[in-house]
DNA sequence: ACATCCCCTTAGCC
DNA sequence: AGGCTAAGGGGAT
């Protein structure tokens, strides 16, 4: 199947959208993208203008595929709005058609909390060391896909099993957020219908979830567009392109050293959230894949 | 209550 | 080849 996208009204860009570093799970074979929707494995490719798409063991509904790239998303209108100077206007017109994906909030979360202190190539294995573990496989064009586990899948596994799976110490983290959903404890769900900082505030309360970490999750699954994530390099970048809009002696002291405090992330944060505006979570994204390893 | 310091596993990168 | 770094969080002080 496939859908026709129209550069002018839905511009988007597959290779930006998913090599951006939002989302850990998705591999490039040959042409095609591969990746899952739900619990089926779906392969993409873009060719111009059409997106063309099969999922596995059955199709998927032409909905779930504009659902999981935010096709509904008016882009051209946001990137007008976070268009605000010439820094994030070189990046927009660099990686223009790089959308937000819409992540499953389960597979979010715990993606997120093995992020802790971690680089991506990191992340994807650890991602994809759990899955061959607790997943299922899933067979296609000859290569193997897994599933991502369920809570219950973790809530019932020894700690020593998830820690083979090269998590460190994030793996009593992943045990104890998934005991808490398996217990009906923690209802991700819910988050949908409440306001940023209700949700963000609810998130906090689990183990592995910090301020950065909850950010993600609601800006790459929850649809909280206005969720500015502030990493190492989401720090720099912010620190080196607008240093007059914090004090000097702020900018000196964050970039001198590596980690920030809670209440350090919340002014660089806000700063994102106040000048981009409610989707500043894209100029988050823009600015994080154009300027990320140059700084 | 509130800040600051320090540790945490592992693998990628140089 | 070995030291530093990484889409940080949490606990002790």
């Amino acid at each position: 199947m496939e859908i026709q996208l129209n550069e002018a009204n839905t511009p988007f860009n597959l290779e930006h959208t998913l090599s951006c570093g939002q989302i850990f799970r998705w591999e490039k074979i040959g042409e095609w993208w591969y990746g899952f929707v739900g619990e089926k494995v779906v392969r993409v490719r873009q060719i111009g203008g059409r997106l063309l798409f099969q999922a596995f063991p059955e199709n998927v509904d032409i909905h779930f595929i504009e659902s999981c790239f935010r096709l509904d998303d008016d882009l051209p209108l946001i990137l007008s709005r976070i268009n605000r100077d010439r820094q994030i206007d070189e990046a927009i017109r660099a990686f223009r058609g790089l959308r937000i994906v819409r992540q499953e909030p389960w597979e979010c979360l715990i993606s997120y909390i093995c992020a802790t202190n971690a680089n991506i190539p990191a992340i994807r294995n650890m991602i994809l060391n759990l899955s061959k573990k607790f997943g299922k496989k899933i067979t296609l064009d000859e290569h193997d896909f897994y599933t991502f586990p369920k809570p219950k899948d973790f809530a019932q596994a020894d700690l020593e099993e998830i820690k083979k799976c090269k998590l460190g110490f994030r793996a009593e983290r992943v045990l104890e957020v998934s005991r808490m959903m398996e217990e009906k404890e923690f209802n991700l769900e819910a988050l949908r219908k409440m306001g940023y900082e209700e949700a963000k505030g609810r998130l906090m309360s689990l183990p592995g979830v910090g301020h950065k970490v909850a950010d993600c999750v609601l800006l790459f699954s929850l649809g909280k567009l206005e969720a500015f994530p502030v990493d190492i390099w989401m720090k720099r970048i912010i620190l080196k392109l607008y240093p007059n809009h914090f004090e000097q002696t702020f900018v000196e002291k964050i970039l001198a050293k590596r980690s920030i405090t809670p209440k350090e992330y919340e002014k660089i944060s806000s700063f994102g959230r106040n000048y981009f505006g409610e989707y500043a979570g894209y100029a988050q994204e823009y600015l994080f894949h154009s300027r990320g390893h140059q700084l």
